[in-house]
DNA sequence: TCTGGGGTCCTAGGACCC
DNA sequence: TCTGGGGTCCTAGGACCC
């Protein structure tokens, strides 16, 4: 169908989601606190990927360090990350939503955008919610907006298993106290440039004098940055399959990596993972980066455009090598990465170009 | 608390060219 | 011998999201 523009705009996401997969598959989980995250060990280097809500409670979330959340959640069960079983499920959902008729733009496992021009939204998001339960027994939260970013940020304020409308009629006295940080693209760093500038609220954001947001920001964000602060945003929703730029693999090592070949080996493995992945789609590489996370937690990248695009992982491998010799020597290596950036097909739509916040 | 893995986009500075 | 302005490409780093 393509990008289109609609009266409204739905943010569908699911609830808890990876825990809310792994209690379907062993339902005497219902109601206790399950952590999915990394292996499943506690005792490893590792992070929270998803919490459900009774471990949620102990203070618990994503990004979490495992072993603290073992700690802070005594009767926790922990379940490693079974990402082929969430995939399946995650298409199952994806389908579900398109029958419903309308255009879907996914986001990512857990969400997506809907577009739609009904009367009454809210019937509408409660029939997106029953169709899902019916068809995966998972529950989601939905947001309704005026717009994208008023959509997505609504969805917050329903759940769980909840719907929200949230539009320009209602943005500042919803939204306008608010810290910036809730504002869905503001993160800990930007707010906190903001505030160096007295803006703390939303309110104060969607006031601020451009000039000073481009000062801090640059002429792209800084616009950008204001317009969030008014909850302004784009209502296409593009059901335009996604086409990655690249791929990556990294791994955070148990035990920090000390030798050189070591260090070799390790990347010769990662170079050929991330060229699997893009052979899969059977695309060239121009250009690969190596990151580097040195002991204690100090990262670096380095990046190199190939002398020509190629589908050989010989030539990838070499590439990672060459660009290794611009590692620091001596020193522990906590975390290794290999990224392949991939030629775009041919043909490309002009979604395809355009970058998201120009769509957003 | 001792900090994953897979992505995307933006900015800035230097090189190079006209 | 000292020097402009603009444009593009490349690389590193930063920030954010799920």
């Amino acid at each position: 169908m393509g990008p289109r523009s609609f009266r409204w705009v739905l943010h569908v996401d699911l609830d808890q989601f990876l825990a809310a997969v792994e209690i379907l598959r062993r339902p005497e989980l219902a109601g206790r606190p399950v952590i999915v995250g990394g292996r499943g060990d506690p005792n490893e280097r590792a992070v929270v990927s998803t919490a459900s809500y009774e471990a949620r409670a102990y203070g618990v979330g994503s990004g979490t360090p495992l072993r603290v959340a073992a700690r802070k959640v005594p009767d926790a069960v922990i379940l490693p990350v079974d990402h082929q079983v969430y995939d399946a499920a995650s298409a199952h959902v994806m389908d579900t939503l398109r029958g419903l008729g309308t255009v879907v733009e996914v986001l990512g496992w857990d969400e997506a955008f809907l577009g739609s021009d009904a009367q009454d939204p809210e019937a509408f998001a409660r029939r997106v919610q029953q169709a899902v339960l019916d068809a995966t027994a998972l529950h989601c939260s939905v947001g309704i907006g005026d717009n994208k970013i008023r959509a997505k940020i609504a969805t917050g304020f329903g759940k769980p298993a909840g719907v929200y409308r949230l539009t320009a009629d209602t943005w500042s006295q919803v939204m306008g106290e608010r810290p910036t940080l809730d504002l869905w693209g503001v993160g800990a760093k930007v707010s906190r440039r903001l505030a160096a500038h007295g803006i703390d609220t939303v309110a104060q954001l969607a006031a601020a004098d451009g000039a000073v947001l481009v000062g801090e920001f640059g002429p792209r964000m800084g616009a950008w940055y204001g317009e969030l602060g008014r909850g302004h945003g784009s209502a296409v929703v593009d059901d335009t399959p996604w086409v990655a730029r690249g791929h990556s693999r990294e791994t955070t090592y148990q035990r920090n990596l000390t030798t050189a070949e070591q260090v070799t080996a390790a990347l010769r493995e990662l170079a050929a993972q991330a060229h699997a992945d893009t052979e899969a789609e059977g695309r060239p590489v121009f250009r690969v980066g190596l990151k580097v996370r040195y002991a204690p937690f100090f990262t670096r990248t380095l990046s190199r455009k190939l002398p020509a695009p190629t589908r050989s992982l010989e030539e990838v491998t070499a590439a990672v090598l060459d660009l290794a010799a611009g590692m620091e020597p001596g020193r522990e290596v906590r975390l290794l990465g290999v990224r392949a950036e991939m030629v775009m097909p041919e043909g490309g739509s002009d979604a395809e170009t355009t970058p998201v916040r120009g769509r957003i």
